[in-house]
RNA sequence: GCUGACGUAGCUCAACGGUAGAGCGGCUGAUUUGUAAUCAGCAGGUUGAGGGUUCGAUUCCCUCCGUCAGCUCCA
């Protein structure tokens, strides 16, 4: 009666069994020592626990604890024993979603009060016992009545059951005494999981919705070897040891002060010479794309805020107005600018464009202030006074393809091609608060969508991440411990115009309306900086390195010597300078690694002697390199020039 | 903004009801050094701010400010 299903496995040989026959007797059909390592299998790429009766033919693969699909699965078996253990500890505890995530998982309570790091060190050891009872994991498919019973006791739950839609399964998983509403798979057994630990706990909306309740989550991870999380734990304090904020401050190059504010950047001199060259670089990059540099005020009276829809929908994000100016009526109030946006409008609206004109490109790198919640800044990378390298265009519409291509470019060029940095495309949507008709959105949607096609490029979809005048392209990263930021954006905009009433001269003589795309590409320099010290660790390339070469005489005879050879360095552009501290030559070296000086230039009594210099280029080690003077000062300014990524 | 943890010398950290300490850094002196820390001495703190409890508070309690992690929100 049974049918037979066809299995496919790796090797490509095939595989005839009887129908809901259990991934695991294929397994041992395979193998005893496959079945042995079996963690869970898969069936045309869904991931499936052994026991589970197999109903179709198609592609299958045992997942040992060497596959990387594995892995979720164990997290998430993880999450259940999280559980298990915290109902042990706190029978009153309600339970929510318990989800693997990258690298671990996480499950959220609901409890009468927040979980202390004692609770953890508590709920840990209660886990270890839960994994040595090795109760294995039971799937069990109920009706919705049976699960509104067995569920009754976790609100939470409930609301999630009445979300499953009517004629989907409804599975429900059991592990020894804890039983969750979960579409699985899991391990087969809570042994399989031996090493796990707790991270931190914190508050959760339950929902990801801040209008209600707030949940306690509680951060763990999970892997198949000691060694496995071992290499995690340690690469969590590798990756902390590269965070922006603690590069900044040992390499002194910014500070956040409380007298002045959270969210405001003090760039101190090497901070602002990375500024500095990063502003160099970016201007020479637009103006030779025909843009125009423009400056604007960082005030503005209100009203111009409420023309272009700012207030209110982006009001909560602006700081409170100012009072009128001296002679202004009284009701005149001002506001710092969040965007430059409308002003950049006023400049293009300030004379008569014909067609010919199109594309104006308005470029200004400008302060703006945003009022962003205290508790979502974060050093450099999220602040309230950011530093934009801004860009308006105004286009005809024929023109819309082209201009987001050559934006695209212009990033690529930026970013990959000069830095070597890696980024992911997501394409946003319109938000729910937004300006405009829905017809105006789907056209700017469809273009932008378009020219990704066009180019090729893969993208995401953010659906709903549009900023509320257009929708955009965001190029996102990730930071040293694996948080994603935004930085460049091409965004769309008919919704501008349309409320400045823009207008260009047409071939027909007639009045016509121009489209916008803002632009950033670094995004801001803040953000982009924290990011590059991040992503170098410091150790900036030489074009971009505040302090470039480091002139280390042995001892004082070689003081005049290395002065000179500075003078040299300095007359050719480059940012040099002699330590001529009395410590010893290891010591200067020491601290010129340590302060990741890109090259540390050594004259001793033989190179003063011959004209020539020990050269010793950053992370090479003790290897060093004798070269004449003037080709040490020439082979630097060429990198330099050339923006090289060297050492 | 919300939940929790944390704020001690320039930096990294000790001390946890009984006169606040170390290393690094800084300054001074000696040393003149060949590729990742030379030695010695000195200076440096109303323990984030304000209140309270106490004979006595860095330590316990409250409020505020800030930082960190997460949530929410965003370049």
């Amino acid at each position: 009666m049974a049918a037979d299903i066809r299995l496919t496995l790796p090797d490509g040989s095939e595989r005839t069994v009887p129908e809901r026959t259990t991934a695991r007797a294929v397994a041992e059909s395979i193998g005893p020592r496959l079945a042995q390592a079996a963690v869970a299998a898969k069936l045309d790429g869904d991931v499936v626990e052994l026991d589970r009766p197999l109903a179709r033919s198609g592609r299958f693969e045992v997942l040992t604890e060497k596959n990387p699909d594995a892995l979720p699965v164990l997290r998430h078996s993880s999450a259940h024993v999280l559980a298990t253990a915290v109902r042990r500890l706190f029978p009153e505890a309600g339970i929510g979603f318990g989800p693997s995530i990258d690298d671990g998982f996480y499950y959220d309570f609901q409890v009468p009060r927040p979980f202390t790091p004692e609770d953890l060190e508590r709920i840990e050891a209660e886990m270890q016992r839960v994994v040595a009872g090795d109760d294995p994991f039971v799937r069990e498919e109920v009706s919705r009545e049976e699960a509104r019973r067995r569920f009754a006791g976790d609100p939470l739950k409930l609301e999630r059951l009445e979300e499953i839609p009517e004629g989907d399964v409804i599975s429900v998983y059991r592990s020894g005494a804890f039983e969750d509403l979960c579409r699985g798979p899991h391990v087969p057994a809570t042994g399989r999981i031996k090493h796990v630990k707790l991270l931190h706990a914190a508050g959760a909306y339950w929902r990801g919705d801040e209008r209600r309740q707030m949940l306690q989550r509680i951060y763990g991870t999970a892997w198949f070897s000691k060694q496995d999380l071992d290499a995690y734990l340690l690469r969590l304090e590798e990756a902390r040891k590269r965070d922006h904020r603690v590069i900044g401050k040992a390499l002194d190059l910014f500070s956040i002060q409380e007298d002045v504010g959270p969210g405001l950047i003090f760039w101190h001199p090497k901070g602002a010479m990375l500024q500095h060259q990063l502003r160099r670089f970016v201007e020479d990059a637009i103006l030779a794309r025909g843009y125009e540099l423009v400056f604007t005020p960082h005030i503005t009276r209100e009203q111009l805020f409420i023309k272009s829809g700012h207030l209110p929908y982006y009001e909560e994000n602006q700081f409170p107005a100012m009072a009128a100016a001296a002679g202004d009526a009284e009701d005149v109030r001002y506001r710092v600018k969040p965007m430059n946006c409308p002003l950049h409008i006023l400049i293009y609206k300030s004379q008569q464009r014909s067609y010919r004109d199109l594309p104006v490109r308005l470029a200004e790198i400008a302060n703006v202030y945003r009022n962003e919640r205290s508790g979502t800044l974060h050093g450099m990378l999220r602040v309230r006074g950011l530093t934009m390298d801004d860009g308006h265009l105004f286009l005809r519409p024929d023109q819309i393809q082209d201009e987001i291509a050559l934006a695209l470019e212009l990033v690529d060029f930026v970013l990959a091609q000069t830095f070597g940095i890696t980024y992911r495309l997501d394409l946003a949507t319109r938000p729910a608060e937004k300006l405009g008709d829905d017809a105006v959105w789907d056209q700017a949607e469809a273009a932008l969508k378009g020219a990704l096609e066009h180019l090729g490029l893969t993208y995401r979809l953010d659906e709903g991440g549009g900023a509320f005048y257009g929708p955009k392209i965001d190029v996102k990263f990730d930071d040293a411990i694996g948080r994603e930021w935004q930085g460049a954006t091409i965004q769309l905009d008919f919704n501008l115009p349309e409320r400045f009433e823009l207008e260009y001269t047409g071939a027909d003589n007639k009045p016509h309306r121009p489209v916008m795309i803002h632009r950033a590409i670094f995004g801001t320099l803040e953000r982009f900086v924290g990011f590059l010290i991040e992503h170098f660790a410091g150790a900036f390339p030489l074009w971009l390195a505040p302090e470039q070469v480091r002139v280390l005489p042995i001892t004082d005879a070689q003081l005049e010597a290395a002065r000179a050879l500075h003078a040299k360095l300095r007359a050719a552009g480059i940012r040099s300078h002699v330590d001529e501290r009395n410590e010893t030559l290891n010591y200067r070296i020491r601290d010129g690694e340590m302060m990741k000086v890109p090259y540390l230039a050594v004259m001793g009594g033989r190179e003063a002697e011959a004209g020539a210099v020990a050269v010793r280029a950053r992370g090479a080690g003790n290897k060093q390199d004798v070269m004449p003077q003037d080709a040490f000062v020439a082979t630097l300014a060429e990198h330099i020039r050339s923006r090289a990524r060297v050492p």
